[in-house]
DNA sequence: CCCGCGTGATTCAAATTTGAAACAGAGGAC
DNA sequence: GTCCTCTGTTTCAAATTTGAATCACGCGGG
């Protein structure tokens, strides 16, 4: 039944739709933020990431891993986050070489500010698409997908 | 029950397993091709396309309008396919302006060559986390999104 | 004929991303 | 103390992506 080599039908048109909803679903998200408030969905997302930590703050290393993103490229946005005032810089007095970024208060307002068109974008776009049983098997196929996709053993129920 | 501007737990797993899984399966994909194949996601994507399109060949806008990318990334892209001999291009006799994308040989050996380690890439992190029947939900699911997130209209029984 | 328009594609500059290399400080071996 | 090495972050050059501008051509109207 299941050719090794080849995709069958079913498989390529879940495997088909879901990279085409991804891709257009991205695009559309960060048109969506650019045109009502100036970010980028990863913007958005730092600056959400930010908001849920304790004190607004989390260091460079851990934010880059959150948010599955490289090192090199977060310490870009963050200077993109910076000179527009929404994140700041701080260091570590216990380990100098650790760096924190934090969301300032204009970063706070630029979250109060997007969030609700943001949301309704998702909503519309995306978890309408579903019914709430659906949505929660597809969060717990989805994250098992990024376990696997980061190379990380399955989780066990003993653990 | 829906607070308007915030999402809920159930809603806020589905969508963050959603993106983290679309970030951390495209990351994965890509790293096995280049590794196995020497080729991006992307590029393999296009190969794919032009090998299931009549003759092998496509016009430039056809092909980026399927890939749901930008016309400019696709012309970059074709180029590099064309630096690497998999893909040529050749213009078309009844219409000067249009242009074709035309799958090589080579082109379709390194689909061949390429195909079985990325489809068993993508049953292993993506296809495998779901039951059959979740499958054709969740294409069903995601193609609707798609279709929202491009601004199209409902699919209408009877069309 | 000539102009302006529409279409299909490419080119260009700017922004972003990537991965490798550089940097800087801490801690351990000796 | 000096030398390694490790960790956390930034910097750098190269590759890619984006959107705007450009190019090239055919067509219809004046």
């Amino acid at each position: 039944m299941t050719e090794p080599g080849l995709l069958n039908e079913h498989e390529a048109r879940a495997w088909y739709a879901f990279v085409g909803a991804a891709v257009s679903l991205d695009r559309r998200l960060d048109q969506q933020l650019k045109e009502d408030s100036g970010i980028t969905h990863l913007q958005y997302v730092v600056l959400v990431r930010l908001d849920s930590a304790p004190d607004r703050e989390m260091r460079m290393g851990a934010l880059a891993e959150t948010l599955h993103t490289t090192k090199s490229g977060l310490s870009y946005q963050i200077a993109q986050l910076e000179k527009a005032g929404l994140v700041r810089r701080r260091g570590c007095s216990g380990d100098p070489r650790a760096v924190y970024a934090v969301l300032t208060d204009d970063g706070r307002r630029m979250l109060e500010q997007a969030a609700p068109g943001h949301i309704a974008a998702v909503r519309e776009f995306f978890l309408e698409a579903f019914t709430p049983e659906q949505l929660a098997v597809l969060a717990d196929g989805l994250n098992e997908v990024a376990r696997r996709a980061r190379g990380e053993a399955a989780p066990s129920v003993t653990r």
